[in-house]
DNA sequence: TCTGGGGTCCTAGGACCC
DNA sequence: TCTGGGGTCCTAGGACCC
C-alpha cells in the first residue's frame, strides 16, 4: 500500500501558525512581486478567488470579503516543509518528499496495522508538531493514493482526515467520482481530447485500450492508467540532484538598456552558481532568455533565448557571469521594454570529477574563492558579498506584505507576553 | 501601474555511423 | 530504369507536476 500526505493549503496555513486571529478569515499568499495568488485558503476559495488569479484585478474583491493578503515568504514555509516531514519520515523508511508540502510512503509489511487509524495518528502527530493540518490517503498505488488523499480533502468529516481504499469496489467507486481533469498526471491538453472521446471520468479513462493510450498519452500515459487500474506502476523516486537549475524574474519595471538587464543576468546567474555548489555540481551549458511584457499586446513583443556550451564545467560565479553575459549580448536587441529574463544552467557533472581538455581549462583559485564567498553570505546574509557585474544595486523584490520569518531569523522570533 | 517560479520526462525527427 | 538496412545520439518542443 502507498499513501499519500499532503498539506491543506499549505502557504496560506504557515502564515496563520503564529497568528491565530487569522483563523476563519480569508487568505491568499502572492507570488513574488506580489503579482498574483498562489495559495488560498477554504475560505478565500470560498470568495471565488481563482488559483493564479492577478492580485490587482482582486483588489476590490480583498477589500470587500477582508482578505488577508500576503507576500510569499518562502523561508517560512521551506521550514515549516522540513518539520512537517521530519515528524513524518518516523512513521515509515521509505518517504519520497514530492514536494514542499507532500509526501508519499511505501507501506510495505504493514500488513498488521490498521492504516486508518495509523494515518490519522500521522496527522494528529504533525498538527501538534508544527500546526499543520494534513490529509492522508491510502491505496494500492501511488495514483490511487493520490485519489484517495483528494477523497480525504473534499470530505473531511466522514474521513476524518484520512482515507483507505483497498477493495475494488470502493475504488471503482472513487474512480468514478473523480472527473478526468482533475487525474494526477492529466493536465488541460490530455483532459479536453479524453473529454471529447466521452472519457469524463478516471474510471472511463482505465477502460480505454493500452494501444490507444500509449499513442495518444505516450507511455506516461499508459503508466498512469496502468497504475490507476491497481496494477502498482509508479514506485517511489530517489531524490537526487538536479538535472537543471533555473534563477528567472519578472522586473518590478521594465528595462530598456543593455546594463540594466544585465546586471540581473549577471545576478541571476550568481544564484545558479550558488545552488551548483550547493549540490555539488558542475554544469558545462547555460542558457539565458530575455523576453518583453507579454500581457501588455499593444507594446512590440520580442522573446528570445540562447545556450552557449562553454568551453570546460564549472560553478564558479566569475565563470557562468561572463558567459551568461557573452550569450545575453547574442539576444539582447535595443528597442524593446524588457518585463522578465533568466538564466537557466544544465549538462551537470560531480564537481569531483572533471575532464581535463588541452587548452582551456577552469581557474582552480576559483575553488576557495567561492568557499569563501559562500561562507561569508551565509554568516552575512544573501548576496553581501557578490560581483561588481551585478551592480551595487542590491535587488529585492516587491513584498509589501511579507511576514516575519518566525522559525528562521533570531530577530523574527514571536516574543510572549505573560 | 500591477499578471510567478522552478522542475521532470518523453517523442519525433535530423544528423550521423557502418 | 534501377538507388539498403540497421543502428545511435542529440535536441527542440510539448506534455505534465507543484
Amino acid at each position: 500500500m502507498y499513501a499519500l500526505i499532503d498539506c491543506n493549503n499549505f502557504y496560506a496555513s504557515c502564515e496563520r501558525i503564529f497568528r491565530p486571529d487569522l483563523i476563519g478569515l480569508p487568505l491568499v499568499v502572492l507570488s513574488n512581486n506580489d503579482g498574483c495568488v498562489i495559495a488560498r485558503s477554504n475560505e478565500a476559495k470560498a470568495c471565488g478567488i481563482p488559483m493564479g488569479a492577478a492580485a490587482f484585478q482582486y483588489r476590490e474583491l480583498f477589500k470587500q470579503h477582508n482578505v488577508q493578503v500576503f507576500s510569499a515568504n518562502f523561508a517560512l514555509y521551506g521550514d515549516m516543509s522540513n518539520r512537517v516531514m521530519q515528524t513524518l519520515s518516523n512513521y515509515c523508511i521509505d518517504q519520497e518528499i514530492y514536494s514542499i508540502d507532500e509526501c508519499f510512503m511505501k507501506l510495505d509489511g504493514y500488513d498488521f496495522v490498521d492504516l486508518k487509524e495509523y494515518g490519522i495518528r500521522m496527522r494528529e502527530e504533525v498538527f501538534r508538531n508544527t500546526g499543520i493540518q494534513v490529509s492522508v490517503g491510502i491505496a494500492p498505488t501511488k495514483s490511487l493514493a493520490k485519489v484517495a488523499n483528494r477523497i480525504a480533502k473534499k470530505y473531511p468529516k466522514e474521513s476524518n482526515g484520512c482515507h483507505v481504499m483497498r477493495s475494488a469496489a470502493q475504488i471503482e467507486k472513487a474512480l468514478k467520482w473523480l472527473e478526468i481533469e482533475d487525474v494526477w498526471g492529466i493536465g488541460r491538453q490530455h483532459a479536453k481530447r479524453l473529454f471529447q472521446l466521452g472519457v469524463d471520468t478516471a474510471y472511463d479513462f482505465t477502460k480505454l485500450s493500452d494501444q490507444w493510450v500509449q499513442k495518444n498519452l505516450s507511455i506516461v500515459g499508459l503508466r498512469l492508467k496502468r497504475d490507476l487500474s491497481g496494477i502498482p506502476t509508479l514506485d517511489l523516486e530517489e531524490v537526487e540532484n538536479k538535472k537543471n537549475i533555473a534563477s528567472t524574474r519578472s522586473f518590478d519595471v521594465n528595462y530598456t538598456t543593455f546594463d540594466q538587464v544585465q546586471e540581473r543576468v549577471s545576478t541571476f546567474s550568481s544564484s545558479c552558481s550558488e545552488k551548483l555548489r550547493k549540490q555539488k555540481s558542475f554544469c558545462s551549458s547555460i542558457t539565458v532568455f530575455v523576453m518583453t511584457n507579454r500581457f501588455r499586446v499593444e507594446q512590440v513583443q520580442y522573446q528570445n533565448s540562447i545556450t552557449i556550451d562553454l568551453p570546460f564545467a564549472t560553478n564558479s560565479a566569475i565563470e557562468l557571469s561572463k558567459y551568461a553575459t557573452v550569450a545575453l549580448r547574442r539576444i539582447f536587441k535595443e528597442g524593446y521594454a524588457y518585463k522578465k529574463a533568466g538564466v537557466i544552467v544544465s549538462n551537470f557533472t560531480p564537481d569531483d570529477v572533471e575532464q581535463m581538455t588541452l587548452f582551456d581549462n577552469r581557474d582552480k583559485r576559483h575553488d576557495a574563492l567561492m568557499k569563501a564567498l559562500d561562507l561569508m553570505n551565509k554568516q552575512y546574509g544573501q548576496h553581501t558579498v557578490r560581483l561588481a557585474s551585478q551592480g551595487k544595486k542590491k535587488w529585492t523584490m516587491r513584498q509589501e506584505m511579507l511576514s516575519p520569518c518566525y522559525t528562521t531569523k533570531l530577530k523574527d522570533i514571536i516574543t510572549i507576553k505573560i
